[in-house]
DNA sequence: CAAGGCTACTGTATCGTTACAGATTTTGCA
DNA sequence: TGCAAAATCTGTAACGATACAGTAGCCTTG
């Protein structure tokens, strides 16, 4: 029959209320697919009339690119991967990161995906997983550690990505990261404003970054006031609520208990306030305490606490905005940034 | 050149240390590039013995099928996607619902995209823009409208979703939800017992289904058991702390004060806590109150508080196999699941 | 006015997969 | 033995996009 006599890419008339596609927008205008293409994509060789009356008509009928076609012609998945632990699942931070990162990804292409892991030493396994399937264009990480393999696959990998927290292999990657060092100076330089003298921490685990960023900020505000710093490591912030209210019972109850508490997580405070009322000490009298915090519930009910914010969402915004910028070829020295209590 | 020599598709041998394809397995199979597709998905008209060989030659090459070439050809794109408002953010609901979808969505194919709309009004468009591009192979929503209009939408053009709540249409669609007005009716239930005669109840939006399942539980409770509900409608859940606290504060120091309060929300309770603690009532004394909450938060910072808890996780959970469900064809009644407070 | 260069456009091949329509060999049975 | 049916396997085309290598026409320029 008449299959032979194409002088365009172009020729069957692509039926209507079906998706448009390139070919769709090519009929229309009566163009080859690659002119079409590349006037969409502002090419130096597409005339300019031309490239007004594509976008006119890509507009008209609600051209949107085909992700798959696009994905598996070039690679270009326009995801950004957020790994998650399906366990730190304490108090929710993952509320506002997502929301962060989601409110800059809405005005770009990207789509954010999830990818959980479930147990803290498969960490690695869905950063391997992107990397291999080429599932993301780039990844936002967090609980990052000192040394952590995940940033040292992706950065031999040469792939991109952000890390909320920072690391110490001597690698410039991207990242954002609340000042721990600072709000633990700060909370006991307030506490020893208050005339507290045996002050605590609740820490993070050992093995995070920032549990040396808060330690180091701690350590030097003790030296610097003269205060002393109960020593304390049973529990650290990670720990179930009910292990931290009995490690602060026991704490607390002791004769030689700290007067001030400078608690690294909101979710932790709870469980330390639980401690200490349950052995009939009182916040403000017996004891201050200063606590970091996700969001102002904890001021609300405990208005006793001095609480100091870590904008977790405005670190999801700044870490989809330093992958992306990533991506998009900026060094990493300039897409390292950190944040103070507000 | 030689370049026409070819009677099997597969002739090139594909560089190694690259992802590998159906061609590498066809390649060291010696069998063709169809063959090893169909091998792989168990078609009927391969051998077992060659299924076999291919299924152990994929494995050890660790093949994983290319999402996009996958997608292109069948238009299956092995998505969720989570429609989220980003200003449902008080307290986030997000990161439970977040974690109970992904671990189920862990041990099958399916991703999670999480697919954000910025104001209510909005609320139609991300929806609109899955269905029109093809985005997820299915849906899921939260804060459903009696009458919803991407309910409606999706129904009509017969694309799988599961919702966070009922609709009122008359149209069965897969659904999981809360038991509020089971929530409702014990609060009230409880706040009799306890001797309370005169109940307010800090309830959902007027527009959210969940309002009419409330106020219907509360009202009838209220007919059971004798007791007066105190009029309120200047404020629901959906309103600022601020504003929450405001208006309670109000409420609770007129002459006739209620003495029982239900709440609706984990969040909002703070809130109304903080509102009748700056008059000068004390819960358990002057007032009960009965809350639902998503954590336990509220019980460890103010135990005089009832709380019912709503498994928010669980929620996601069964959203997620819902959908899934629908998506390989399991009737839409069969996919209907309600919750009791645990 | 020929040669070269520029502008504007286009066809072909390809990414990885699967639907479809064969093709080849083996088996079953009269 | 002959031949249809069954059992296996395979090539081609297509999904939608883009990289690449053109082509055609026109304008300079010496």
């Amino acid at each position: 029959m008449d299959e032979k006599n194409k002088s365009r890419q172009a020729t069957l008339p692509p039926s209507l209320n079906e998706r448009p596609t390139l070919k769709t927008i090519a009929f229309m205008t009566g163009l080859g697919i690659t002119t079409v293409s590349r006037a969409l994509k502002d090419a130096s060789d597409i005339g300019a009339e031309t490239k007004e009356r594509v976008r006119l008509v890509a507009k008209q009928v609600g051209y949107q690119p085909n992700r798959a076609g696009v994905r598996l012609r070039t690679g270009k998945t326009n995801v950004i991967s957020l790994v998650l632990s399906l366990e730190e699942e304490v108090m929710g931070l993952t509320s506002p990161i997502v929301v962060g990162i989601s409110e800059i990804l809405a005005s770009t292409g990207y789509h954010l995906v999830i990818t959980p892991y479930r147990f803290s030493k498969d960490a690695l396994a869905p950063v391997r997983y992107v990397l291999d399937t080429g599932a993301a264009d780039g990844v936002i990480i967090s609980r990052t550690e000192p040394n952590d393999p995940r940033v040292a696959l992706m950065m031999e990998r040469n792939f991109p990505f952000a890390t909320h927290g920072r690391t110490e292999m001597g690698l410039a990657h991207p990242y954002h990261d609340f000042d721990n060092e600072g709000f633990a100076y700060e909370a006991v330089r307030r506490l020893a404003e208050l005339r507290r003298r045996r002050i605590v921490l609740l820490q993070p685990p050992q093995h995070l970054t920032f549990h040396r960023h808060m330690r180091k900020g701690f350590d030097r505000a003790v030296r610097d006031f003269g205060i002393e710093a109960v020593p304390f490591n049973s529990v650290d912030i990670d720990n179930s609520l009910v292990e931290i209210r009995a490690a602060f019972e026991t704490l607390m109850s002791a004769p030689d208990a700290p007067d001030g508490i400078v608690s690294g997580s909101g979710a932790g405070s709870i469980a330390v306030i639980a401690g200490l009322e349950a052995v009939g000490k009182r916040l403000k009298h017996d004891v201050d305490m200063v606590s970091k915090v996700p969001s102002d519930f904890l001021s609300w009910l405990r208005p006793e606490v001095i609480t100091m914010n870590e904008d977790i969402r405005h670190a999801g915004r700044e870490l989809a905005k330093a992958v992306i910028a990533r991506i998009a070829g900026t060094p990493a020295e300039e897409l390292q940034s950190l944040s103070k209590a507000v």
